[in-house]
DNA sequence: ATATGCATGTAATGGGTTACATGATTGT
DNA sequence: ACAATCATGTAACCCATTACATGCATAT
């Protein structure tokens, strides 16, 4: 009986499609046809943290030699005067077709997220409620200040064509924070109107109601 | 002299604090101080996928192991008839205070968000726009389906103060979720209303105009 | 019968970070 | 003079996933 046994990668080598989704963020920054060095190439994953986390340099780097020995990405070595020499990485053809191919047909996961702060809002029962509202509050500032970069950002690339999508991008962006904020400022209020069960008396902890 | 090298985890066998947020995940799960298995760790867990990944549940046991060597959990060997034992864990007086004190100081952390739907949009010059505006459809509708979800888990918690917090934390959601459909079906309308440059004579891919 | 849920674990591998390393240039 | 930026890379580690492995019980 023909059997499939499981195709699962490391069956042959190297298994052509599955990369991880850091190396299409790669690839996609190198999608438009310039030229980039690894270091440049960490600049621009950084503007991509406000949806998709930055990975560090060293995993760029690591990330460029992986794709070069797929043959996805190629590189040409810069000789610059006073100044060490720089190595910059171009998409190949078949690069670009792996990465429209992702495009296009990769499944519609689910956003990752790791919200350390909701974590400690649920877990809030075991902490300090004065402290949690000041981190809720916190976080609030410091999510207005990413809204207001991007909509810096967004009044900048708005005007241009050229960066359609990221201003799209920036305009969600945008609109998730904003309900970030919202949350966290109603979480405060909820926290603030709870009816607290020993109000002044307080010491619910450690206290004779064991 | 007394000269600190450097304190970096690994300097003296078992480094005090500093543990990765899974650990602090396990730890508030185990902080209403009941007894839980591995397994049905891994399913509360799972409670926080709205917010936070859940974890592996060969992580979860790995996870148990570490905080039992540093004394912040202990376990108890539940004997059944006619099932495999199980072997509960429960937190330690030291777990919760090392629990507590990570819940008041440790630092406010951005989200770390890992959203691929988002990073196709930003790339989105480089795929078909059909599929793109089906994959923002595809994903608005999942995110329906969550909000619903957890619509129900808010009306079935909301009642009992003693889900007081995680009652706050499902409103949270149902607001971050709403947004996030909201901004996908933005998305889509910026796409349908893009003046686009070729309209009707199209192939603007390897076509002349290189 | 077969699948699904309960229950626990190990092995192999991979993805990623932090710290270590080096070295020149430009700005303060 | 010192710090910051450009630029590239390695080593050590660790967090985490996937697959492998086992085995009983209940429901379909």
């Amino acid at each position: 009986m023909i059997e499939f046994n499981t195709p699962r990668r490391g069956d042959s080598g190297q298994d052509a499609d599955r990369l991880p989704s850091t190396s299409y963020a790669v690839l996609g920054m190198l999608s438009f046809g310039d030229e980039l060095s690894g270091y440049q190439l960490k600049k621009r994953a950084d503007n991509l943290r406000f949806f998709y986390w930055s990975p560090a340099h060293s995993q760029i780097y690591a990330e460029l030699r992986r794709l070069e020995k797929l043959g996805y990405v190629t590189h040409r070595e810069v000789k610059q005067m006073r100044r060490p020499d720089k190595r910059v990485y171009r998409i190949t053809s078949a690069g670009q077709e792996v990465f429209e191919t992702w495009m296009n047909e990769a499944p519609v996961e689910p956003v990752s997220l790791k919200h350390s702060v909701v974590l400690r809002l649920f877990f809030g029962h075991a902490g300090n409620p004065e402290r949690l509202r000041e981190v809720l509050a916190d976080y609030a500032d410091q999510v207005s200040e990413v809204i207001e970069d991007l909509r810096g950002i967004s009044e900048e690339i708005s005007e241009s064509d050229q960066f359609f999508y990221p201003a799209v991008v920036a305009e969600w962006g945008i609109g998730y924070y904003e309900a970030e904020r919202r949350a966290a400022m109603t979480a405060i209020r909820r926290l603030d109107d709870r009816p607290e069960r020993a109000e002044s008396q307080a010491e619910e902890k450690d206290a004779d109601t064991a």
